[in-house]
DNA sequence: GGGCGAGGTGTACGGCGTACACCTTCGATA
DNA sequence: TATCGAAGGTGTACGCCGTACACCTCGCCC
């Protein structure tokens, strides 16, 4: 069912050379998508996009205002990936699939993390998804009041990334340098390095390599869907700011 | 106003009053640290730096590899003011304490988040924050299971800061606009503009200028640490994954 | 056929990070 | 005291970047 995006309805007499099709908002965007999926956000030039269109840079500016707007363009189109919610009683359910379906659509563009949280103001769609996010709480029976801190706390969360803060470094690839290294970071950082070995999969491996990044997404995730719905069955209000 | 931080203008013909101090590596990321709390981060080149220094800018290349590396510099001299650990047999205060004093020092420099987030390796002083901070967990008894994706939970809120995704637009400041934007927000956006305006001190201002965010951050970090006290009472550990 | 507006082009400007060759300074040494 | 070498600072230049601005080229409608 791809309508043609171009009605041409009307048209008179097919003309054998086909009309260059020109250029829209709609084509630069999903380019701009396609490019960074490939080459990474820091590679991304209006340069570089118009090439890959093959035009003139300065004809992207008929489309998008600037480089901003394209940014803001792109967040637009990955944030419409997203599944809709799905309805049922079940709000914590609904919710976290909610959210894993924005994390598996964030997956594809590993660039969106860093361009989401860079936008400095929301394009519709995005309010669209947060309004509807919003919905899901206030229909389970959550007060605006604790669904209001709630959503500040999923955070970036709620678009199914956390920022990996300082990623575990690699270890180098000589075995003897690995070793070297292991020795002198067990000393060094002794409890980083206890964590890093607990709990894997992989035992074998001394560094810890086998970090499961989905399950550690569902985990945080888990542990604040529980907390609210803790608070909200013990009626939380802001009220009780005293409560500690 | 003095031009640069070493007075010493001119000095042609050799006469130095004063000797010029050189520069050093510590001279340039104090003053880098500074110049971005004044002009914000994006404003922060190496020219700009070189130039409130006093000196041409490959100069600074003496003392820092590239800008990645001043980047890294700059973290760490943030980071060094968070305060030490504080002793005590409550794992779960001496945390909160410990990350709200992250957030106090994180507070002094606006672009610290941005640019912790944008780096790929942990300078040596962060791997001792987050070694410490994990001794912390240890020293309360949580296994290093647990610890482990405890501290993958937290995430950049050890750090002391939640990234705002989409921080609320300003109102515009002419009250027609104002109500013609705000009517035209509730039809649109009913369930943000619900929590917006709930559970503010101050009711008067229809949108919802009076988020705290102090308080939205020591909501959700007591959220997770309570989580995290939960789970540590119950025994909980990676082999029990199939418990949802 | 004349005008018009949308879309595309070419040139140019100022900013950036930084490679590279050079110069200056100064303390250690002969 | 003369010399030298390294550490620290400079000047120039290159190749990127985003984008302002004047221009051109269509295809459409009166």
């Amino acid at each position: 069912m791809s309508r043609t995006e171009n009605g041409t309805h009307g048209e008179k007499g097919g003309s054998a050379r086909f009309p260059r099709i020109p250029l829209n908002r709609e084509r630069v965007l999903r380019a701009a998508v396609g490019l960074a999926d490939v080459v990474g956000i820091d590679s991304l030039s209006m340069r570089n996009l118009a090439q890959g269109l093959g035009v003139a840079p300065m004809a992207l500016y008929k489309h998008v205002a600037n480089k901003e707007e394209l940014l803001d363009g792109m967040v637009s189109v990955v944030v419409a990936e997203i599944d809709p919610p799905l309805p049922g009683p079940d709000w914590k359910g609904a919710v976290r699939e909610r959210v894993l379906s924005a994390r598996h659509a964030l997956l594809r563009h590993p660039w969106a993390p860093q361009v989401i949280e860079s936008r400095t103001q929301a394009p519709p769609i995005v309010l669209d998804y947060m309004n509807s996010l919003i919905g899901m709480f206030l229909a389970g029976g959550l007060s605006a009041d604790l669904t209001h801190h709630v959503m500040h706390a999923l955070g970036s969360r709620m678009w199914g990334f956390t920022q990996e803060v300082f990623p575990t470094p690699q270890p180098p690839a000589n075995p003897e340098a690995r070793e070297a290294m292991f020795r002198q970071a067990a000393e060094t950082y002794p409890h980083i390095v206890q964590i890093a070995t607990a709990g894997l999969h992989d035992e074998g491996s001394a560094v810890g390599r086998g970090c499961d990044d989905q399950f550690e997404f569902e985990f945080a995730l888990d542990v604040l869907l529980d907390g609210f719905e803790r608070l909200h069955n013990q009626g939380w209000s802001s009220a009780s700011r005293a409560q500690r």
